[in-house]
DNA sequence: GCAAAAGTGTTTCGCTTACACCCATGG
DNA sequence: CCATGGGTGTAAGCGAAACACTTTTGC
């Protein structure tokens, strides 16, 4: 392909044309398991499989605001601007899509429990509007470990996701992005252990945490009893801090060999 | 946009088509600072400011391959097969690029020292054929910290990548990438200081590193010279252990408060 | 009172740090 | 013999792991 003259940058439809879509693993933990939000295709190709939700980026829009406007019309959550979304890795191969070439911008969101309204139990389709590239016949969370086959190669990015959040629990506070707006100690301790697939000490978890400047903030006066018995337990808010100095290291499964 | 018929998601015209570019942070070491490979511009926009290596993604590649390849033909490294390329992040905004909508997935590359016949004084350009999308008057090694202001959004781009390779020396490998297959502990630590931008104790990084499986495995009897004085030092080949565990953690500036 | 969950204290151990010291080489 | 860089040793101290223990609630 050489050069050609000076409107040869300009001529938009030089290429094959590239589709650009941004796709989401949205996490959260029900019933102590993580899952993942996952819609059913309702045409071809992989018609009747379960992806992951997304759809094609807009002329005017970025993938990050592309994947915040999916994330909106799929779950129907009003409020979707203040969650964590982070853009995971861009997934190019060729033949991925057997339409046509589709490069992909996979991103991940971590939700706190779902508000009753949304998905879980019936779907919550009343807002999932068709739009280009979105034909979800339903959504609908599923946990993490029955969540293959996917279509695509949604498991690999699926898989991406789960190890990106599991990585990035350990030196960032983003483990506050799974719960509520006040929480206790052991609900976040459970984000950690639900994550990662560890038990965790609880005193030095404690310490850990609160010796972390601005990772939570104490809630004063504040407690909630979490599982019917037991004392009350503190409420805290997420901090104002970002990284996570030193990490919380996840348990090596095997000691390093002396 | 509403759902037209069956062949709606066949028409590969119906949006604005998006072109993709693969763009490369490639950073080494020259002379104990860290260098950037830039090349400048030949056309509008831009024309005579300088730019990170790339172009676009041909269509029966993936962005990966199109960065191995551009990065092969800007060099003129013959075995670029074997070095280490990670994906960066994607840069999507519209308005990126004046001519027309450019998503460009951005990778980082880290070379050992470029070889004498390299791009080091006057550029090695024989190799470097006009194709699409790179149009580069000529390529050089920059320093980091004199590399700006950058085409588009270059700047970005180079700063997200520093930051990244930082980050990735603490609990990675990676450093190696930077060292010739043969090196000296000295020279490793070196890459660290240089990055990081801080001075390390020498004992400590050599008990760290060796007592890391898998880091680094000597040379037998193999011993280099470094600074014409001192001791020779042993040589060191890159091991086969990616992850590093525990973490180099680069000293914080400012100890955490008691 | 008992179970369950939150929260505190304490001991031990390992790793990091900081620094002193020896070795080998060129000038 | 001194400057320079490689390499070894070691004592102090911080932090994390492990676990015993107290507190507060529901049943």
């Amino acid at each position: 392909m050489a050069e050609m003259d000076g409107t040869y940058a300009y001529d938009k439809y030089a290429h094959e044309p590239f589709a650009v879509t941004a796709d989401l693993a949205v996490l959260t933990i029900l019933d102590g398991v993580l899952h993942v939000l996952l819609v059913e295709r309702g045409q071809e190709p992989f018609k009747g499989h379960w992806a992951l939700p997304g759809g094609f980026v807009q002329p005017d829009e970025s993938a990050e605001t592309a994947a915040r406007r999916e994330l909106a019309e799929e779950t129907g959550l009003s409020d979707v601007s203040g969650l964590h979304l982070e853009q995971l890795r861009t997934y190019s191969e060729p033949g991925r899509d057997p339409r046509m070439r589709v490069v992909t911008v996979a991103f991940t969101a971590l939700l706190p429990h779902p508000p009753p309204d949304s998905l879980r139990g019936d779907p919550h389709l009343a807002s999932l509007e068709p739009h280009g590239g979105s034909d979800a016949a339903q959504a609908r969370w599923v946990p993490y470990d029955k969540a293959g086959p996917l279509a695509f190669d949604h498991d690999r990015i699926l898989a991406d996701a789960q190890e990106r959040v599991g990585a990035k629990l350990e030196y960032t506070c983003l483990a506050t992005a799974f719960c509520p707006p006040e929480f206790t100690l052991g609900e976040l301790q459970h984000v950690y252990e639900v994550v990662w697939g560890t038990a965790l000490d609880r005193p030095n978890f404690r310490r850990k945490v609160l010796a972390t400047p601005g990772f939570v903030a104490p809630v004063p006066g504040a407690a909630r009893l979490t599982g019917g018995r037991g004392k009350p337990a503190a409420l805290y808010r997420a901090g104002t801090a970002t990284a996570l100095h030193p990490p919380l290291l996840r348990p090596t499964p095997e000691g390093h060999p002396a």
